[in-house]
DNA sequence: TCGAAGATTCTA
DNA sequence: AGAATCTTCGAA
């Protein structure tokens, strides 16, 4: 299965209040500091899993926050997964997503250039527009605006 | 060791 | 609008 990410969020280290990596560095966003390209998968309010791709070079916290895909391939499969026939409900949310690619903690600091199961490429696509505002869900660190979107797209978060 | 909070989602 | 649900972190 595939999807095509539309929606993301990025969040840094020592500078942004909303970031896991803000106060201290814990067993939990250790991989945050470590090497760009690895995933980063969180377990969060008991019932779900959010992705997050590290970003910045070791040593340096960063990860940017996977919120929503459009589903290309496997349809099929995520609406198992998802249980749920309405193909825009499979990924409009950081936990629908991990759920509809069946992402969890085994995840967690996997190689997402070179990775076999789990890996992010580029589509080639050039000519969409992307929008920016302020991030979704989090209560602090809202004066940054990280947010970024395809324009128009029909998968965005529903929040 | 305990308590509180959290980058959410679904249901009533 | 509110509950479900559980891991993680920081304080005691």
């Amino acid at each position: 299965m595939a999807a095509r990410i539309v929606e993301t969020e990025a969040y840094t280290g020592s500078r942004d209040p909303g970031s896991h990596a803000y106060s201290n560095r814990t067993p939990r966003n250790e991989v945050m500091f470590e090497a760009p390209g690895r995933a980063y998968v969180y377990f969060c309010y008991g019932n779900h899993f959010l992705l997050n791709i590290v970003t910045e070079k070791e040593g340096t916290a960063g990860a940017v926050l996977i919120r929503a895909a459009e589903p290309v391939s496997g349809i099929k499969t995520m609406m198992k997964l998802r249980r749920t026939g309405e193909i825009k409900k499979l990924t409009n949310g950081p936990g629908k997503l991990t759920a509809a690619l069946a992402v969890d903690k085994k995840f967690n600091r996997a190689d997402m250039v070179g990775g076999m199961e789990l890996y992010v490429a580029s589509s080639g696509e050039k000519k969409f527009r992307v929008t920016k505002g302020p991030r979704i869900g989090i209560k602090k660190g809202l004066d940054l605006y990280r947010r970024f979107c395809v324009k128009g797209s029909g998968f965005l978060s529903a929040k």
